[in-house]
DNA sequence: TATGAGGGTTCCTGTCAGTGGAAGGTCAAG
DNA sequence: CTTGACCTTCCACTGACAGGAACCCTCATA
């Protein structure tokens, strides 16, 4: 397969795919012509990584995780505790949203949003005053 | 006040306010030895743009709401609608970390967590099969 | 007077995970 | 033979800074 085509059936970019043979991720062969010449396993890996960075973990947690994938001898407490710990994360990021959330729609609830310059918005960025 | 005043009176880092600076956000005076010398309305300044920061504000944003806070004739309106736009972003990528930790908290609940390979995971990310 | 500490300055590089684009090689179809 | 779609490499850019080098300024102390 040609990258064109790993790219339409694992849904990732071209540029990506190139990216992530790059930082070592996944290793295709080369055609006579210098082409990428990529094999199932490839599309396999590629799938794979798509769907870890779908879940929001790093390229580098991508890259143990695969490592793990590939280990057959592997604990699954590995894998849980990265989850675990990615989930942590996530779940931080969504509290801080949140509270961002919460504040602004606050503040753009008492924002009467008409042409006078009266702003609360405005008046709490600037320190409540 | 030099930058170490502002800084630990803004709660900012030095590096950032220099960056302010560097992107046109703030225009402190310089003293004789090249120092650069704020004045109330820089501090003023950086404690806003630190809260537009806080609540998630892009640079960008932050540029804008600047502009209409010291703009006496702007129109609430026009805060009022930047302010929704970033609530509407706010809230989709609230949506998007949902999405993630409902899918990893399922898969995290189901691994044992052992010294055994066997992984619902690592099954998930390889698809499924 | 020398020295050291603790400010300040500029400039360059790195972060993360790609994206965009230029310049050029390769291949199948018309 | 040419066109157009594909492929290649390489370089620059993104956002919002952080880290660090190399150097300057000021003050207190030995």
């Amino acid at each position: 397969m040609n990258i064109g085509d790993v790219a339409s059936r694992s849904g990732l970019p071209a540029k990506t795919i190139r990216y992530y043979e790059d930082i070592g991720l996944i290793k295709p062969h080369r055609s006579a012509n210098g082409y990428r010449c990529f094999a199932e396993t490839d599309l396999h890996k590629l799938a794979f990584l798509g769907r870890a960075r779908a879940l929001g973990f790093t390229i580098e947690d991508c890259r143990t995780l695969m490592a793990l994938y590939e280990d057959e001898s592997r604990a699954s407490a590995d894998v849980k505790q990265l989850a675990q710990e990615h989930l942590a994360k996530i779940e931080a990021k969504i509290a801080d949203l949140q509270a961002m959330r919460d504040t602004l729609g606050e503040l753009v609830k008492g924002c009467a949003g008409d042409s006078r310059p009266d702003c609360p918005i405005l008046k709490d960025l600037s320190g409540k005053g």
